[in-house]
DNA sequence: AATTTCTATGAGTGTATGCGCATAACCGTG
DNA sequence: CACGGTTATGCGCATACACTCATAGAAATT
């Protein structure tokens, strides 16, 4: 039951998908925004970095439909909808501790 | 059951692993090794890259981990273990199908 | 050991993009 | 409508990195 690899066209779809995930920016903004809708002061102030930044991914992640925006009075909440982002990143970071475990081994034998 | 949302270091750690996949020359490297080893100049006639830039490719992927290389006479058989990418790919690729299908939806009805 | 074949790497270039500043466009409220 | 607060965008800078060429290094074969 072997998947059928990707056509090129849906390897660079996938890949560009990938980047959105690659920004450290990005996917601490998804998953802040996971835990409960916020609006952009809130974000500012808990990443430290320029409104204009953080407004610029936050569209990227928009037309990617990875957040969506709601308006409250005066300023646009965003959330973090779907669990996609949410399984990727645990999916890898399993892999990532796999992988520090095995290396704690080898060291720890040789 | 919701999980812990990962910590600004994991972040970190994820993000750069995402990195990997984000390069449309590297997942298309991990995806023609997952089907079988290959040596490097089968790599460029299917790719069309140079070898310099492939070699360099494949040696992130071996650092990370995704790909390793054995010897076969003269050259280095480089192969594509674990389902990781699998399934990271799957994942990605069934949301963009739904993304799609969604947008056709809409069209339709405007 | 020398030669040939294959792979890795140092150096350089060009492009993409993260990031901030300033400002324009937007929206609710007086 | 004008004003104050919130978000988007044009511009510029700096950095990261994909990519190539040339060359060094490693391994097998003679």
């Amino acid at each position: 039951m072997a998947l059928d690899r990707p056509s090129p066209q849906a390897l660079a779809e996938i890949s560009q998908f990938f980047r959105l995930l690659a920004e450290p920016t990005r996917l601490q903004l998804l998953c802040q925004l996971r835990a409960d809708p916020l609006d952009v002061a809130s974000l500012i102030k808990s990443t430290g970095l320029s409104q204009s930044h953080i407004s610029r991914q936050l569209g990227q992640l928009q037309r990617a439909g990875l957040v969506t925006a709601q308006r409250d009075g005066g300023r646009l909440l965003y959330r973090a909808d779907g669990e996609l982002v949410d399984e990727l990143c645990q999916l890898v970071q399993t892999r990532l501790r796999q992988r520090l475990e095995a290396q704690l081994q080898t060291l720890g034998v040789s």
